[in-house]
RNA sequence: GGAUCGGUAGUUCAGUUGGUUAGAAUGCCGCCCUGUCACGGCGGAGGUCGCGGGUUCGAGUCCCGUCCGGUCCGCCA
């Protein structure tokens, strides 16, 4: 027996007990006569004590950090007692000990604050994980598996596993290839989502379906991005939109409960995307913060039955852009009207970056005393300065802010600074949650590149019941490059539904076809023509004619779940052994290039460029 | 594919207009210390300034290239 308690659980009540503990060295502090050890595992840290008689022992077998050690003793009260840690009224009076395996000097320190930069962390990461902060994530990660797993479990939902080694099927991200030795010149693909498999269980009967399983992407990566990620990955059959939005509404409440002891007991905010970009310029909107988009002016074919009382006449700005913007976005920052010269023209450079790409930013400062100043002074007389600030909802004090240029990027251009400012104000705080459903999708969206058509969501999402006639009885081939956005496609929205917390998805499902003709349909409008639809997807095409069920289902991004549950934006430090942003485990130093003896098994020969 | 920030002691960083022998903290090693828990005191070791080239009397510092890492854009059905 290695040891009779661990390093986390021994209290006062246990006083004159003889114990054994066995762990890793924390530190060492030593004395002239007497040492203490800190002894650390998974639970905790207890104080080992080691007398004078001792010490010769200990001379003869040096302790180190990161040793592991087994130490016999018994539970003494200390004389000074540590409150900061729940062992901390007792300490191990040591009797005798055993260097079990001895380390070397750690390259970074074993601490909550440690000294080590990420990738040196990453590098040695299995030293990384005993510390407090990763393993508090790992831990709370186990907890929402459990959570999700027992609230799905009780609902009559079976975890069935489907295959990694699947077929390439090069709609929507890159996929990872795995060539076949068997099958020389052939590859198997790692799935980027166990979406087809799901639907055939559902054709096979399985009506209550989830696994918690690794997808696999081969694109670029980001700090909530990572090549192999973990899905909870649900459908369910005999289902219409409200069902799934009613079951996993009921799931994310109950991981909240279980995992953070909240009680989120009100109904989920929903919103349609269209709402979603016209009043935050974004599809996963913060609704934590305020600071409500106001389009000033916008293009006449988006958003045709959005109305306002703003329109181009209306609005122009003069200084930037030369003949007038295409689309004119405001946000009002909430106690900013302050901000000096110095602090506008930091934010200006901010929006100027080239990740943002804004031209400019004009400012109207709404001063406490009910007067309006701006930076459009010239321009505009106040009576408008002060219509534009009501409009924007803007009380004294706040900051108007307004950007203008190109749509799409200007939409995106006030949403990032309405998040940044959020944050530099300290609103987006990591323990206050708020979830939201965001519907009504569009089914496609436009690809300019192939002038065609491209599913928004993916190419098994059904159209909403009421627009498949319009589906079914258009031509989906855009004639007019130049006005696709009066093809019939271009309004058809989806029976697709995207979960948001605090500003990020973290889930996303629809309604599926079910009907071939429909499906068919959909693989046409993507551009694939019969042939390709029967070698790529005939599996399923043929399977709905044998009694496919009306189905739907979700997929909650799981790393992405538990980092903002954790407080934390990035995934990494949620994943035991994360990549780094090149794709490469630089603990593994994967990936590798493979033993000529294997390339010729699997008959490959490089071709490698340069 | 692109933008941007960074790379100096084991580690985290500082290093001024280009100028003597490149510093601090922490860690490590040695000595002292019987109540510490971020222990304390004294002493010591530790550097290919990522790599290659250039400018210069002289480069950690300036220029070009390259590699590595962070963040972002594109991309991510």
């Amino acid at each position: 027996m290695y040891r009779s308690h661990t390093c986390g659980e021994l209290r006062l009540g246990q006083k004159g007990k003889d114990v054994t503990l066995a762990g890793w060295v924390q530190t060492i502090r030593k004395f002239g006569a007497i040492t203490f050890v800190d002894l650390r595992d998974r639970y905790g840290i207890t104080q080992l004590l080691f007398g004078e008689e001792l010490n010769t022992l200990l001379e003869e077998n040096p302790l180190g950090r990161e040793f592991v050690l087994q130490a016999t003793g018994t539970i003494n009260e200390r004389s000074n007692k540590n409150w900061n840690i729940p062992t901390g009224e007792i300490e191990i009076a040591i009797t005798e000990f055993k260097i079990l395996n001895r380390s070397s000097v750690p390259p970074f320190s074993i601490q909550d604050d440690t000294d080590g930069g990420d990738d040196l962390r990453m590098k040695y990461r299995f030293l990384d994980l005993r510390r407090n902060p990763v393993k508090k994530n790992i831990e709370l990660r186990y907890a929402v598996n459990r959570a999700a797993r027992n609230y799905l479990h009780q609902q009559g939902f079976i975890d069935i596993e489907t295959p990694f080694l699947i077929k390439s099927t090069p709609e929507g991200a890159r996929d990872f290839v795995v060539p076949s030795r068997m099958n020389p010149g052939q590859f198997y693909a790692l799935p980027q989502s166990p979406q087809t498999f799901k639907q055939l269980l559902m054709i096979s009967g399985y009506d209550r379906y989830y696994q918690i399983v690794k997808c696999f992407r081969d694109e670029d990566l980001r700090a909530d991005r990572q090549p192999e990620f973990t899905q909870i990955d649900c459908e369910m059959s005999f289902v219409e939109q409200e069902d799934i939005l009613d079951m996993f509404e009921g799931m994310v409440k109950f991981i909240f409960k279980e995992v953070k002891g909240i009680d989120y007991t009100e109904t989920l905010q929903r919103m349609t995307w269209e709402d979603a970009m016209w009043n935050y310029g974004n599809d996963k909107p913060d609704i934590r913060i305020g600071m409500k988009v106001l389009n000033l002016k916008f293009p006449a074919h988006s958003f045709p039955e959005k109305k306002t009382e703003f329109d181009s006449e209306m609005f122009s700005i003069p200084p930037l852009g030369g003949g007038g913007a295409e689309t004119v976005l405001a946000i009002a920052v909430p106690g900013c009207s302050e901000y000096s010269r110095k602090q506008t023209d930091e934010l200006i450079e901010w929006v100027k970056r080239p990740q943002i790409g804004m031209k400019g930013l004009v400012f109207i400062k709404c001063n406490a005393d009910g007067t309006y100043k701006s930076s459009v002074d010239k321009f505009y007389t106040e009576e408008r300065l002060k219509a534009i600030a009501d409009a924007a909802n803007a009380k004294a004090g706040d900051l108007v802010c307004i950007l203008a240029g190109a749509e799409e990027r200007t939409r995106k251009a006030i949403s990032d600074l309405r998040m940044e400012m959020a944050n530099r104000l300290g609103l987006r705080k990591d323990d206050e949650f708020k979830l939201l459903w965001v519907l009504d999708f569009p089914l496609f969206e436009y690809d300019a590149e192939g002038n065609r058509w491209v599913a928004r969501h993916h190419p098994f999402t059904s159209p909403k019941p009421s627009q498949i006639e319009t589906m079914i009885n258009n031509n989906p081939v855009i004639e007019n490059a130049a006005e696709y956005l009066k093809h019939p496609y271009a309004n058809i929205k989806a029976n697709a539904y995207d979960m948001v917390l605090n500003g990020n998805e973290v889930g996303g499902g629809s309604i599926r076809i079910y009907q071939r003709e429909l499906q068919e349909k959909m693989f046409a409008a993507l551009g694939m023509d019969k042939e390709e639809q029967q070698h790529k997807f005939g599996f399923l095409l043929g399977a709905f004619e044998y009694g496919a069920p009306p189905h739907g289902g979700i997929a909650f991004g799981f790393d992405r779940l538990c980092a903002i549950l954790g407080g934390s934006e990035g995934i990494r430090d949620f994943i035991a052994f994360p990549k780094n942003n090149a794709g490469r485990d630089v603990m593994l130093d994967a990936p590798a290039t493979i033993d000529e003896k294997q390339l010729e098994e699997l008959q490959i020969k490089l071709n490698l460029k340069k």
